[in-house]
DNA sequence: TGAAATAGTACCAAAACAGTACTATATTAT
DNA sequence: ATAATATAGTACTGTTTTGGTACTATTTCA
């Protein structure tokens, strides 16, 4: 359908948290903030610590902080960890599961299409994400983007 | 997952294959000359009518041509079809849907990808498509692009 | 009038998604 | 010590989406 999964959007949150913060935080503390369902919670941060992208203190006081700076973690990190592996169309990877791979029109665009979104993926860091979200911020209860709404 | 549905990827290949040609095709036809699930076939061709992106003429002998000319049909046209109307994050749209829309670090970076490929889908006709598909074709059996595999 | 085609739905099984639950283990405060 | 708080690992479940099928009605041509 062309979404990304809660799961992502969820992810995306939770590293901008964490990015914010040098302390540990544990899965309940984030899920109290942003008032997101606990056990979701803790299910994406231990993905997201089994992939690296974040380390985990364990005990009391314990919970997450990031592994590496937010500058090293891209958009396309976190979807790898969330999504499933970004695949637009399957025969994009695998030319042999095409079935009409001798005649087949959709393979160039869509590659194409692919690429693009996933530059954009991996040039997306998790600083720009938090410090573009900042600014964002700023302008609560002024005047709408013209982002807000789109066709 | 960020994929395309299977119903997209087929509609493109159908639509390719009336840019092509003049005298109405049959779902039949199409489904056998691909391989593809005739049903699933005349399904998607009764959608893609509906939307009034091609014409059906009914009774033997009859088909489906294309509405209008291959330059005017885009991508997006046609996924906005087959797939739910394009919405990377729900709350790219309603902004209300957003439960931590006072603090969401994920709107500004996703409205902004979402965008960006909008744009792709909107620039990228019907006749772009056919015309690559053309050239990626005069290289079937001989050299691989590099863009067959991607990470 | 029968064959071949679209029109319009309604239906179904399998997969993915969103979320929950449970057991085990580690650390720390008391 | 031990209770409290946290992660680790994994299994489970209800709901939605996807991919595909089926059926009936209508139109057109030979």
């Amino acid at each position: 359908m062309l979404k990304l999964s809660k799961k992502t959007d969820y992810a995306i949150i939770l590293l901008c948290h964490l990015g914010d913060v040098d302390a540990p935080v544990s899965a309940q503390e984030i899920a109290g903030n942003y008032q997101l369902p606990q056990p979701m919670v803790a299910n994406i941060l231990k993905q997201l610590g089994a992939a690296g992208l974040i380390q985990s203190v364990r005990g009391q006081n314990g919970g997450y902080v990031l592994a590496r700076n937010a500058e090293s973690i891209s958009l396309s990190d976190i979807i790898s960890v969330t999504d499933n592996p970004f695949n637009l169309v399957e025969c994009a990877h695998d030319e042999e599961l095409c079935k009409v791979h001798q005649c087949c029109p959709t393979r160039q665009p869509l590659v194409a299409l692919h690429r693009s979104i996933q530059r954009f993926m991996e040039d997306m860091t998790l600083s720009t994400i938090i410090s573009e979200s900042y600014f964002e911020n700023l302008d609560v209860g002024r005047t709408h983007h013209e982002t807000t709404h789109l066709s």
